[in-house]
DNA sequence: GGATTCATACTCGGATATTCTATGTCCGAGTGCTGAGGG
DNA sequence: CCCTCAGCACTCGGACATAGAATATCCGAGTATGAATCC
């Protein structure tokens, strides 16, 4: 029931690109890199955020990954959904209307009692992960942040030359 | 990330279960046939819910399964962590420790942001499943019944012989 | 000097392997029933 | 008639295949760049 490595990648990804300049972009690669993940899965991971229009590609030599829309507007449940294709953690499969001692389907139009608690317990996952922006936690990072890293990002940037727009 | 297909034979299995008169108990093969899920598969399922407690198994020539503990004690978390081996959903691998720009580790004692997050969403969702008990659900089915699948029931179960015990 | 053109380097995106987990199958060890045999 | 005992049918539990998803890799299509060329 593990989510997908890559859930973690786009996230963390995700908050990279928040924290550039409005309208800067990196190539995937470099991204990948800064993050110390193998380049060619990640972009994967990409590709669906940019399906989903959270991120946004520019081909070309000096091409790159940008935000799709402001911090703001996009919720950690986005991100996740994107990733792994808008599946449901339970999918019920309605045993209860299988097996000999089943009755006709019209019967069951109540919906199942596990399902019904389960969904609603995937629910109030959701509900946090929606409550939570890109934003905030762009905040929390400028607010605390490790010592060095922020310099040290700066530096690596500039000696790369991976940022390239505004 | 979907849950393992077993977490809905369990869930269900174990309402069977608890459906049972008290101290009766019933083969692993009969509750897979009532369900209508092959029996093979689904006794691996029964034998992670035996080592957690929460299912009680009887061998020799009139065994079969039962409940562990009384229903009331029984939360719909148990039984999907037992499931899934108490895995969590989302890992975090410290990515924020790798690459080129990380620092030393032992700046990074404060919890990553994400994982905080991810974590509260999972917090809650077990929280669902663990303020739901097994005796809720056995509550809910027995007042408002489909029309004919008790009856059913019983009449299978009598021909069948498949119950056992007091 | 400035505009144009063209080769180029670099980008994303999808087609293609490989590994790992979930699913499915099977058979052996163990245990309580059961019926025969003896007291 | 009642007890003993051995055979047996049936159970669970774990070892062994298979299918599907997640992970990892590679190469091709496309585009902005920048140098070379011409006016």
């Amino acid at each position: 029931m593990q989510l997908s490595e890559t859930v973690e990648w786009g996230l963390h990804a995700c908050l990279a690109l928040a924290m550039l300049p409005d309208g800067a972009r990196i190539p995937a690669r470099a991204l990948a890199e800064y993050h110390g993940i193998k380049p060619s899965y990640f972009s994967k991971a990409m590709q669906k955020l940019v399906a989903a229009g959270i991120v946004q590609s520019t081909e070309g030599r000096s091409g790159g990954l940008a935000m799709g829309k402001p911090a703001e507007d996009v919720s950690l449940l986005q991100i996740v959904m994107a990733l792994e294709d808008h599946q449901v953690l339970f999918r019920c499969t309605e045993i209860r209307q299988k097996g000999p001692c089943a009755a006709a389907s019209r019967h069951y139009r109540a919906p199942c009692n596990i399902a019904r608690v389960m969904r609603k317990a995937e629910a109030e996952w959701r509900r946090v992960l929606a409550e939570t922006s890109l934003a905030e936690l762009r905040q929390s990072a400028t607010a605390e942040p490790v010592p060095g890293v922020n310099e040290a990002t700066q530096t690596w940037l500039a000696e790369t030359g991976a940022v390239r727009g505004t």
